[in-house]
DNA sequence: CACTTCCCCTTGCAAAACGAGGGGCATAGG
DNA sequence: CCTATGCCCCTCGTTTTGCAAGGGGAAGTG
């Protein structure tokens, strides 16, 4: 995977993942990677930053949870309803990216 | 258009609107742009880097010209056999970027 | 002669992913 | 008990790269 490539998407597949229900660090990592067969593997460098940057902004909030299996509690990180909104806007604007790189190569839009 | 969304892209654009014949500066800009619908609008800051990295890495190849039309002579790119064999690299990693994207927020694959 | 229009190039800046490193808690093994 | 291992969370410095700004040259126009 080409690190450059994942820059300016990155947020929509954080949030993308916790569309699906809230996670936390571990688990986005996990899941991104089975959900891209691989191809996407986060660093810790990576997603807690980002995480942050989502966080202040006010599109996810995060909150210390104590799992039943033990150890430390964890943060468990969930979509805002602003998160939601910004879901959507990252979903089209990657959609535009997208058809104007199909524009140019050419294949399926 | 977001910058950060084009990082990593950019070779593979430029590779494949050289595909269609040699261009100059000023007309690769302006047939990404119509390519893309106006989505794509490069910079000459990011387009003459972007070529001279291209260039060094023998990619492409540009030539002075004289045009027909008078004026300065301008500098003339076209593809270089081992360009072409990076633009197919470059199109299959686009495809796994977009796959795994896709495999994450959903959609067509 | 200005003035505009292209064309080409370079420098410094900013955003962002990453590598490396550190620290805390809990369980397992000697 | 004490060390080792496994997660989990966080941060600092590096690197890459698109971009804004600026500059310079050649040709055409009023």
């Amino acid at each position: 995977m080409d690190a450059q490539q994942l820059k300016g998407h990155l947020d929509l597949l954080l949030l993308a993942t916790l569309e699906d229900g809230p996670r936390y660090g571990g688990q986005i990592i996990a899941d991104v990677q089975t959900a891209t067969d691989g191809y996407f593997n986060l660093r810790e460098g990576t997603l807690y930053p980002a995480l942050h940057r989502l966080e202040k902004n006010g599109f996810i909030k995060g909150e210390f949870q104590q799992l039943p299996r033990g150890g430390s509690p964890v943060k468990v990180y969930h979509l805002t309803p602003s998160g939601k909104a910004e879901l959507r806007e990252e979903r089209e604007k990657y959609e535009r990216f997208s058809s104007a790189v199909r524009g140019v190569i050419g294949g399926r839009p």
